[in-house]
DNA sequence: CCTACCGATCGGTAGG
DNA sequence: CCTACCGATCGGTAGG
């Protein structure tokens, strides 16, 4: 096979991948805008300039957009907690680390949709490895929790539900964040980070 | 006209308001559990032992369903209020009696679903006088936070953020709790009442 | 309060 | 990547 030849199987693929993200993006942003089933595969086809069919060469269907949505998230929310283990000292260090990425992450479209988006309509198989993915995350925070009541960075609460208070208000950001708000991702993510520290900090 | 005649009358009306009482209440938990698009009339009808077109006889439609179960939250996250504004000493005492009214609150169907349905579903004639009440609601306990701070109850914080902070954090009880959790409403109440106290607190 | 029905929407496919 | 289409679901109504 000539050079030529592997380079043009090569677009072709790459083609294929940059329009299958540009389904998720846009997906992700009409998920987010109007929820899952009141957005039509008509819609989000007409906001990428072709027909609904055409769709179903970058993806199997509907439920595998959204499952690929918050999968993508997912990767990115494990990185941040990777990121914050390598960079922190203490439990409490780690802990903020980690919440300043995330914070930032439900600003961009994958993290709003995936943050928001109810997987009700997705079929058993999705959903459970979506919520086993979340629960490994949770178990991941909480643990960081518990390093930092042993180091002393933290407070003697208890991880279960500190966690649980956490992730909701930062969760909520993507309920309530218009993208043309006053404040940056930044500015939220520092705000909202003080106050975890404020949750979480001794005395 | 007898007295038969009225107390007749007064039953009927009675039992017509406590059946649309139960449409109300089965619609809270089934949008609850499934969301709103994916919960049909049928299925509300079949959960009451009728058939759809008798729902009409209650209620005008599906819309002023969920119209119903989240002006009936509002409705008692106001006296939720009205009753920390009156209990309470201090801005975080009454910001404090507020939080633990709502965490209450927000395990019983009405505010499990006035908190978590989405209501882009909603016409915009519904959507803005629900928005609007829930700004009122923020309004307020932002209020109380400035109330805190001149009292000295309550840290140097920005009122917008930590409002909003808080109300993520309360209103994601909603999502993850299950009736049948381990713990009582009254202790997740507890906890996470405590853990707002923290975030609040001065030093 | 029910039977029967309409009109619209929508995910997905056939076939090219 | 498109035209044309199917089958199913669903909110709401007619008429009793």
């Amino acid at each position: 096979m000539s050079k030529r030849w592997n380079q043009a199987i090569q677009d072709r693929d790459e083609q294929r991948l940059m329009k299958r993200q540009a389904v998720l993006t846009i997906g992700a942003r009409l998920f987010h805008e109007r929820g899952f089933d009141r957005t039509s595969l008509d819609d989000i086809a007409k906001a990428l300039g072709v027909t609904k069919p055409s769709l179903y060469y970058y993806v199997k269907n509907k439920d595998e957009i959204l499952f690929e949505i918050i999968s993508i998230s997912l990767e990115f929310t494990s990185k941040a907690f990777a990121l914050a283990k390598g960079q922190g000292r203490t439990g409490l260090d780690r802990i903020l680390i980690f919440f300043r990425e995330y914070a930032v992450h439900l600003h961009s479209d994958f993290g709003r949709c995936a943050a928001r988006v109810e997987i009700n309509a997705l079929d058993d198989k999705f959903k459970d490895r979506i919520v086993e993915a979340r629960k490994a995350i949770d178990a991941e925070v909480r643990a960081l929790v518990s390093e930092g009541r042993q180091d002393g960075s933290i407070a003697p609460l208890d991880a279960r539900w500190v966690t649980f208070f956490l992730f909701g208000a930062f969760n909520w950001i993507a309920h309530w964040r218009r993208s043309s708000g006053p404040a940056t991702p930044e500015e939220v993510a520092d705000a909202y980070v003080a106050l975890a520290r404020k949750t979480l900090s001794p005395q």
